[in-house]
DNA sequence: ATTTATTTTAATCATTTGATTAAAATTTTT
DNA sequence: AAAAATTTTAATCAAATGATTAAAATAAAT
């Protein structure tokens, strides 16, 4: 056999867009099995259960929002400047593709934050020696910014950079946008966020 | 009667904390009756179904949410600088007080937008012919930035505002802050962030 | 070709969950 | 105080939903 997926596979994909669009309260099933083009018994009898399912689905959503940007962040080679740079493209490249998978993953952290404890490969201490926020630090030091959290800026990366996904489906609603306005939006963005946010910390 | 409040507004209450915690999906009237301290059969009894008191929920945390910001983005006796300073604090106090406002409706836009297309009072142009669009317009073309669309500061602001709240449940899994710190953390953002977003515009 | 293992289905179950109903308790009106 | 209206409860229902089971279909191994 093996069509073009096979059907373990095809499940899964049918699973995660379902439950990145519906949260895991708001999927049933039923939905997925009609989507993937299957029997519900076939769900249960690859994956056990809808708990087993999802969980698998959220550990590979986590680690496409995770993974590849660790690596970046902590690159020793690269300097400030690039780094943000290579980090805003990079997840405007991830969340291009996966558009759901920011607010997917807000909202059943906040459902159910236990779940996200162990499974968060990212140790407490992640961000505190990481290579970007050390040169963040030392950054703010030579220019006088040495009172401001260096987290701000972290946050202020990703918040403006992911927003603008976590907030379409309202911004569709209030503004109208339709999506190729937002893509537009979206890219002019690669060069704004990081020329915003050395303006902010003075690196120029 | 009448002891603290009406039955009525105590089940009212225990709906708006619940949905916005766990979303409409996720919430189970039967949690509602109970943190209520009720029976079940007395929600229906006052809200006919569990849709209309969500309705009625959501309706509220949109008011919440938008009323107040509607009237002081329009008000044309406050100069720019004046405005970002207002809108931060003020959604900051807004979200602090209701940290779970965000999320809910981002959360249940995105599984419903037709539900919103009415609910929302502003209309399609709303943000087009608001006073603050306009201010900041006329500055961007005095400093030479007219090139750049006027809604990226806006939604800069809304974003890096509003983040903390959405992200909350995820920072605490991931960076192990606590409450306080994450309280302290929004409030440093009270003056940087009007501070960085008037350096973005190069408003100072 | 036959047997064995794997994959898929149809039918059904058991639990959960939103809603209802009829009666009891309470409050309000007369 | 009696009658009427309102509020609350206990018990139950019906639909939705995740899961199972036993059999059928298909593929793989001998």
């Amino acid at each position: 056999m093996e069509n073009d997926l096979s059907t373990e596979e095809k499940i899964k994909e049918a699973a995660r867009v379902i439950f990145q669009q519906k949260g895991f309260a708001g999927t049933r099933t039923r939905d997925i099995a009609e989507a993937a083009g299957i029997n519900m018994a076939l769900l249960n009898y690859y994956y056990r259960s809808k708990e087993k399912l999802f969980a698998i689905v959220m550990e590979e959503s986590l680690r496409e929002l995770f993974y590849q940007i660790q690596f970046i962040a902590n690159d020793e080679s690269t300097g400030l400047s690039e780094k943000i740079d290579i980090i805003v493209n990079l997840y405007i490249d991830i969340l291009s593709e996966n558009p759901n998978l920011p607010l997917f993953i807000l909202r059943e952290v906040q459902a159910n934050p236990e779940l996200f404890k162990q499974k968060i490969g990212i140790h407490q201490t992640f961000l505190k020696d990481t290579a970007i926020v050390q040169q963040i630090d030392s950054h703010l030091k030579q220019v006088g910014l040495s009172h401001v959290n260096p987290f701000h800026y972290i946050f202020n990366v990703v918040s403006m950079t992911i927003f603008p996904f976590v907030a379409k489906p309202l911004m569709k609603v209030v503004t109208g946008i339709n999506d190729d306005a937002l893509k537009q939006f979206v890219n002019e963005r690669r060069l704004l966020i990081p020329a915003w946010i050395k303006t902010m910390i003075q690196l120029q």
